[in-house]
DNA sequence: CATTATTCGGATATTGAATATCCATATTGA
DNA sequence: TCAATATGGATATTCAATATCCGAATAATG
């Protein structure tokens, strides 16, 4: 039971893509590079990111990825879904139905309270991820963060921050 | 992010050991063939949990497997740590404290917001699988059961249950 | 009490799927 | 035309699921 580690990374280039607006984005090279991760690999989030309209993409020269919406409207449970998946972690295989007691098929249209069980804890941890958006992540972070450290992250915006044509 | 596939047949052997009561047992091979699953893994299953005190064991000619305590103080919380680990399914790798704007050791002391926001989850999942016992699941069954069925397993149980040693 | 059949306990391969990583290709701005 | 860049599929690696085995412990039996 462990969640892909690109979630990880997923949501963390989420929150540095934040500041920057729907209009300007981040090059691949320069997300691995800044989050110290493999590039091909970072590659293969921001894909999955891209095909769930999370992210936008700018493909050819001085292209990059932007955020596709407000990061108000970006949910964390959006992003696992993305990256992740969506299969539920429990996934009962209908075991009541075999071995000599096997319960007769007509009786399983309802199912197995073990499995509403687990299914009902899954909401639950469903909804404590649908509760938190990307900009709730980068008022904590700008709120923690040292000047130092925030002026150091806004040089590196400066180098390596690129306008990406308008979504128009 | 997959669940450990033996936790539903933990849940349902737990399930089965229930009406039993605290004396009477069955052996592995028993609940291997009742839920129609290969017994060498279903012993595995089995194993976690008596390390865990979920069920106890008595080996020997006639020994099998009974409930370790009441079924209503044994929680699908319970189940799921003994048989698929307690490991958190989100593993925060400090990916912040990479790259060339990592963040100084020293501001590191709290874990990342978007850690706690995952734990948080997490916590919530925990709290509606600790919050199902044992008993509450047998109850439902017992409801839902057509009477044909509850007397095939009846007349099961008088063929397979046997006796344990008293935990004296 | 000695014997024996039965059963759990744990360690160890083998298989298969999921994950992490890399490379070739299409696309775009300059 | 060229260099830069995202995209998709292909490949290697890791991890979980399954099968098999043997030893230790225990209760029934005489
Ligand atoms: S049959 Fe799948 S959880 Fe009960
Ligand atoms: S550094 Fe691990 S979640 Fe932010």
């Amino acid at each position: 039971m462990k969640m892909n580690e690109g979630v990880e990374w997923a949501v963390h280039a989420c929150c540095l893509l934040a500041p920057l607006g729907p209009d300007r984005g981040l090059s691949l090279a320069a997300l691995a590079d800044y989050h110290g991760v493999p590039a091909p690999y970072m590659a293969k989030q921001m894909q999955a990111l891209s095909k769930a309209g999370i992210v936008r993409t700018s493909r050819g020269a001085r292209g990059g990825y932007a955020l596709g919406r407000g990061a108000d409207a970006i949910t964390l449970l959006d992003v696992v879904r993305a990256v992740d998946g969506a299969v539920p972690m429990f996934r009962c295989t209908e075991i009541r139905q075999r071995g000599p007691c096997a319960s007769p098929r007509k009786d399983c249209a309802a199912p197995c309270p073990i499995a509403r069980a687990f299914a009902g804890a899954e909401a639950a941890w469903r909804g404590a991820l649908g509760a938190v958006t990307i900009a709730d992540l980068v008022a904590t972070v700008g709120r923690d963060g040292t000047p130092a450290h925030l002026g150091k992250i806004m040089q590196w915006f400066g180098a390596e921050a690129r306008q990406l044509p308008s979504v128009g």
